[in-house]
DNA sequence: TAGCCCTTGGCAAACGGTTACCACGGAGCA
DNA sequence: TGCTCCGTGGTAACCGTTTGCCAAGGGCTA
């Protein structure tokens, strides 16, 4: 029903060829027959179907993008910066949410490359479990890990630095005075919780902090407030607790209000990736800031640079991330200033506030 | 080099009809032939060709979803449900993201139909704008609307009815006992803004609520933030807040919060949508929950049945929404009886906690 | 046994573009 | 004048499937 380039060439009077190359402009047609083949499909409204042409370029102008879960609040900002950056290259996004499940996820990678994408981007749920099914991929199409990643070095892969922001928050909480801290993170089936423990293993010793056992669990808030209790139960707090990621962060601050622990005068929380609700939790969140738009960048590089040299070495880009101080580690913070502010003009109490914290 | 159906043929010495055949099983095929047809294609690891399916087929098995910021909380676990019940059907979603923009909007729904998707569903940006091209869509492919919608009745449409959540929260805090109320939502360039905003006027009136202008920005915590500023400069806040969405309730209560505001007992605050952090904000929010299952599947439902019948009456499914009621509209609520105790016990000061409030 | 239907196989034409290959004409050069 | 080269146009093959159409063969009925 909609006109198509042949209907266009029989409108200009040329032949389907050169109504071809005057709309592609992959070959120069004479001005003449440019003017009327431009002409012909505007008249028409023209419009080339592009699933033809993929079949015929063996192109499809397309690339998947695989991701634990879409719901969780750090990957929409992903997603935004690389189908951003996608869009202003003609090129479309099919995304795929795998639900953390390696089994579905495999079936998805499998339907991306029946797809004929040109590409994948994938966040792969599971280090081990995701191995078999990312590496195969990778031998059919260019493929690219973002943020999280397999076991090995099977593909390209960029993230942030999860050592350098380990020990920017390690380094701070023990400048602000902390003597010990334990971490609370998820069981380390992918490679953000695997190197984000091991990380913080490595740079709290190298800062002189007490730890003790790690609480494992999930990348949830519920899982926060889970661990908040579990420490709570525990004899004593520590100084500061390292959380894994935000969520889990804001589910300990969240179980901290209601249970009556201050911080960060009882004891200092950190984060992990800075999602926006980390600046809205009460205390806000200190944290570590990952560039979405530097990683999306990247990622798309290092895909269309793959789709250049299939063969050629693997790349590791580690982004450097960026370490945001905000009240929940900050001794004179504005949020327990205003808290007490608040009760003692309601209770006419004079009582100077602050300032007698640990630190 | 992967292999093609020619290949498969060839290796089981039929035609490539035959393999089609049995491989789609589109028409029956002796059990011999089946048997040697799957045998050669296990054998050859032979996987159809989606793109060349979807040329001869006229089928993309592809879906377009166009939202306006997938980092806006609400979508992602809307994108999160349709993708589900699409990857069960087969099919793939391609996903844009508008940014807000009129413009972009219409060129990502250009690109989908380009790519000759099967349906679009769309999440329109504004409400008289995004009009034209919404409209110029539909008529060349299926087309639901979903949560938004364009002025008119050009399509189908699934969302929420914001005309009763919006009594239910009217409703709620009436009872709880406010007298006075104002909204801060978004201005009414897109429709929930527009239906969120009149069903708050009429239903405010219906429960004899008194109302000021009501102020209108957009659905961030941004101007959540700046509307607390403006409602404190006033000589009196009103006895409730009703906001337009989660976001802008959110950044009502961190701004409230910081400035020594209680909530509820100086003002109560409801959001819209029930985001994930809806329930972990301090204090946690009084909103409406938007059914998203039930909205994807229901927005699924009406584009296949399009499908079929390309013509037939237009629908619109509102979905009632739940009232969802938490501590910022509670009287009696953990938090602030916490927030109370954690500075009384700090103070030694033993005035009894809550209940001169205004209601 | 003739006629008919039903099942199943193959040929070849689509689907709608792109592009390899060839042809032709004019310019430039010896 | 004869040759090459370049610019541009057309023909038809091709991308990898699906499917309309025809035919052959077998079983059934009259």
């Amino acid at each position: 029903m909609p006109a198509t380039i042949r209907d266009v060439a029989a409108h200009a009077r040329v032949s389907v060829a050169t109504a071809s190359r005057a709309l592609s402009g992959r070959r120069p047609v004479s001005d003449e027959n440019l003017q009327r083949v431009t002409a012909a499909a505007e008249a028409l409204g023209y419009r080339p179907n592009l699933v033809a042409a993929a079949l015929r370029r063996q192109v499809t102008n397309t690339i998947g993008l695989v991701i634990p879960q879409i719901s969780n609040p750090f990957f929409p900002t992903l997603v935004e910066s690389i189908e951003w950056q996608l869009q202003s290259t003609t090129r479309q996004l099919l995304l795929c949410d795998s639900r953390g499940d390696a089994e579905v996820e495999q079936h998805r990678l499998q339907a991306l490359v029946d797809r004929q994408v040109d590409g994948i981007m994938i966040s792969p749920c599971d280090a081990v479990r995701s191995a078999d099914a990312v590496h195969g991929t990778a031998l059919q199409v260019p493929l690219v890990q973002i943020d999280r990643r397999i076991t090995g070095n099977a593909t390209d892969w960029v993230g942030v630095d999860d050592e350098v922001g380990m020990r920017l928050v390690v380094e701070h909480v023990a400048i602000v005075g902390a003597r010990s801290a334990v971490f609370v993170g998820s069981v380390p089936t992918n490679s953000s919780a695997l190197s984000r423990l091991a990380a913080f293993s490595s740079e709290s010793s190298g800062f002189g902090l007490r730890t003790s056992e790690p609480l494992l669990g999930d990348f949830t808030v519920v899982w926060g407030i889970e661990a908040a209790r579990v420490l709570l139960a525990a004899r004593q707090l520590p100084d500061a607790v390292v959380c894994g990621n935000d969520l889990i962060a804001i589910g300990l601050l969240r179980h901290f209000l209601l249970a009556g622990v201050r911080v960060p005068d009882d004891v200092l929380v950190t984060g992990f990736d800075d999602i926006a609700s980390a600046e809205l939790s009460a205390p806000s969140l200190t944290t570590v800031r990952q560039p979405h738009d530097a990683i999306a960048f990247e990622a798309l590089r290092l895909l269309t640079e793959r789709l250049d040299r299939r063969d050629g070495p693997y790349q590791r880009i580690s982004m450097t991330p960026e370490l945001v101080v905000r009240e929940s580690t900050t001794h004179i913070d504005p949020l327990s200033q205003r808290l007490r502010k608040m009760v003692t003009s309601r209770t006419h109490d004079r009582t100077p506030t602050g300032g007698q914290g640990r630190m």
